[in-house]
DNA sequence: GGTGCGATATATCGGTCCGATATATCGAAA
DNA sequence: TTTCGATATATCGGACCGATATATCGCACC
C-alpha cells in the first residue's frame, strides 16, 4: 500500500519524506491515513531495492542537516506499474487499496480503469444487498443506535455506488483514447456542488 | 479497540468467538474490519485478566468439539465502562473510533453522548474548512481523478456532519432522562428512506 | 447411505502499520 | 532574543491483518 502511493507520488517529483507524507495526507487523507512511524522505514526499504535514489541537497560541508530529498528510479517506476496491476481482490473490496488507486488513475490504461470501477461497483452491490437484509432481520433485535449505524452504513454505500456509476459513465463519455488530463469537468455529476 | 467492541457485545448474551465476529462485523463491519488473527488472541487475553470466563457447552466426555462460550464477568463490566469513558481525541478524530463508541451509545450517559456528538462534529467541520482551503489551491494542479477523490472527501464530510447534526438534534428532544430503548422513530431524519 | 461442500468454530504466525516519543533545525513573531 | 509552530528524520513496542491449518456440522444431491 505504502509502497505503491510513495512510488506513485515521487512520480511527479523528487520529495522529502515529510512532503510526501504531506501531500498524499492531502489527497488520501480521508479515505487513508498512514504514520511516520511506516513511511520512514519504507523509504529505507524502497532505497535498499533501488527504486529510489537519495540525494543531499544541503552540498557544503557535512550532512548537518540530514535532509534527504527522495527521487524515483526507473527500477522504482517498473515497481510502481507492477504494483498498480496487481488488481486481486483487495483493489475492489478494500476500500482504501481502491482509492488508492483511484488516485493513480491517470498512470493507467482506460480499460483497467473501467473493469476496476465496475468490480467495485458489483462488490458494492452485493454488500448493499446483504445489508439491507441484516436490517430487516435486525431491526426488530437491535438497540436504535446500532440500527442508525447500519442504517448509515446502507446509505453511505448507496451513495458510493451512485459515486462510481457516474465515473464509469464519465470514463465512457471520454473513452476516445485520450488522455483524461487535469480538466475536471467530466466529473462531479453528482456531486453536492458545495464549493 | 477490539476489547471495547467484545466486551460491549458479550454483555448482551455469552457468544462463541465466531459469533462475536458474525455479530460484529453486521453491525460495525461498513466502518470497521477486524480479524479472527485478533480476535481469538483478545479473547484470550480477556480470560486472563478475568474480565470474561469460559463455558464448555459439550458437557458430556472430554473436550472433542473445543467449542467456547464466553461470558463476561462483573470485572469485565467494568473494563467496558472504563474503557467506553476514555473519550480522548481518538474517540472523536478517529472514524472508527467514533462510529464504536456510537455502537454502544445505549451503555452511556446522555450527557457524553451530547459531548462525542458536539466534539466530533466539531472536529469534522475543522477538517472540511482545511479540505476546502486545499481544493482551492490544487484545483489546478493536480489531475481530475485525485480532485474527484479530495471532492468525494469534502462532500462525504459534509455529509457526516450534518447526520451528526440530525443526531444532536434527536438527543435533544429525547433528553427527557429517559433510556432511548429500541425506538428507531427518533433518528432517520436524514436517511434516503431508501429501505 | 455416502459424499461432497459451505458454514461453523478455533488457532497461529510472519509481517505490516500505528502511536508515542525523541531529536534537531528553521523562520517569524513577540 | 527567545520561544513557538512548522519542517524534518528516526525508532520501537505493540496492535492488528491476512493467510493458513484443522476439524466438525448440517444438508443437499444422487
Amino acid at each position: 500500500m505504502l509502497e505503491l502511493a510513495v512510488l506513485g507520488l515521487l512520480k511527479e517529483k523528487p520529495m522529502y519524506g515529510y512532503e510526501v507524507k504531506k501531500r498524499l495526507d492531502e489527497r488520501l487523507g480521508h479515505t487513508w491515513k498512514f504514520s511516520y512511524g511506516s513511511l520512514y522505514p519504507t523509504l529505507k526499504k524502497l532505497s535498499k531495492v533501488e527504486a529510489v535514489e537519495l540525494e543531499f541537497p544541503d552540498g557544503e560541508t557535512l550532512t548537518r542537516k540530514k535532509k534527504i530529498v527522495y527521487r524515483i528510479t526507473p527500477k522504482g517506476e517498473a515497481i510502481f506499474e507492477a504494483l498498480l496491476d496487481e488488481s486481486g481482490a483487495s483493489a475492489t473490496e478494500d476500500r482504501e487499496a481502491f482509492m488508492l488507486r483511484l488516485a493513480f488513475f491517470r498512470y493507467t490504461k482506460p480499460e483497467t480503469r473501467r473493469r476496476l470501477l465496475e468490480r467495485r461497483r458489483g462488490y458494492l452491490q452485493d454488500r448493499l444487498a446483504k445489508m439491507k437484509e441484516s436490517l430487516k432481520t435486525l431491526r426488530e433485535r437491535v438497540d436504535a443506535y446500532s440500527l442508525e449505524l447500519m442504517q448509515y452504513g446502507a446509505n453511505e454505500t448507496e451513495h458510493d455506488i451512485h459515486w462510481l456509476e457516474g465515473m464509469i459513465e464519465a470514463e465512457r463519455n471520454g473513452a476516445d483514447g485520450s488522455h483524461p488530463g487535469t480538466d475536471p469537468s467530466r466529473f462531479g455529476v453528482l456531486r453536492g456542488e458545495t464549493t
